[in-house]
DNA sequence: CTTGACTCTATACTATAGTATAGACCGTAT
DNA sequence: ATACGGTCTATACTATAGTATAGAGTCAAG
């Protein structure tokens, strides 16, 4: 197993070099083993962790809960079922998300057909919204 | 025009205190005149104000593009159209976080799918997942 | 052997929108 | 007159996820 320099896992990861050295920092990979010099020396295995995270990112996790899933991970003494909860509740969660962009979205929708887009500011519907109630 | 205090301003307008010396301080509203105490003294029209900012803040607004709005208000050289392409781009910009959502969503509903709940964590799909390429 | 690229640490800064706290002062009801 | 609550400033801290920078040391090619 070779070792591979930050600079490298940075790029196969597609990552900055200090995002490698922050997840590190902040326990969501292991500390890296270092060379006499002082470089970090990373294996193959690091490339994968990383983009774990890069996916679990992508699918709408925190790096707060991708540690735990992470921990999950190597703990024996959870089930998939405990993963499964977790991804259950982030997709309710991400619901929860959509039906609150789509309450904005509605409620510009309605106030851009309000406005004819003529006329000055003091006038405009949109703007009058914002000041009293808008439903 | 009778003279508020910021408790009485901040129970109004529900929001904190600390918010609304916050947002005079970014100036998002003007700087209160002051009692010979010091003690801030506003008026209706301040609640107005901040409501204005928490409505916008709901349709999904910016503080800093809200402080824009809030300026081609009174800029006698804007019309309603300026802000209505706000509106629109901001219409657009929701529309893109909805379908980034979806997204989400429609992968974290796949992985689960992949999970029977059964089995170590080891053999979970979805960590599985996460670990390689899910598209 | 020197140059340029790479890496190191530590610290600070970015964006976003506030919230919290300490220590001092003010205002008013009893 | 004193106690209690409101307000003041300044500073720091929260969450989230990094990014930037300075100054020092290292590695490899010519």
């Amino acid at each position: 197993m070779q070792s591979l320099s930050i600079g490298q896992v940075a790029k196969e990861a597609d990552v900055n070099i200090q995002t490698i050295r922050y997840y590190e920092r902040v326990g969501l990979i292991p500390k890296a083993q270092r060379r006499e010099s002082g470089y970090r020396q990373f294996s193959a295995e690091d490339i994968l962790r990383i983009q774990f995270i890069k996916h679990a990112q992508a699918a709408g996790f925190l790096l707060k809960e991708i540690k735990e899933l992470l921990a999950l991970k190597v703990d024996p003494d959870t089930t998939c079922e405990d993963v499964r909860k977790r991804a259950e509740t982030k997709t309710v969660e991400i619901d929860e998300k959509i039906r609150e962009a789509k309450r904005m979205r509605q409620a510009l929708v309605k106030l851009t057909a309000a406005c004819t887009g003529t006329g000055p500011t003091s006038e405009c519907p949109i703007l009058e919204a914002f000041e009293s109630e808008y439903s």
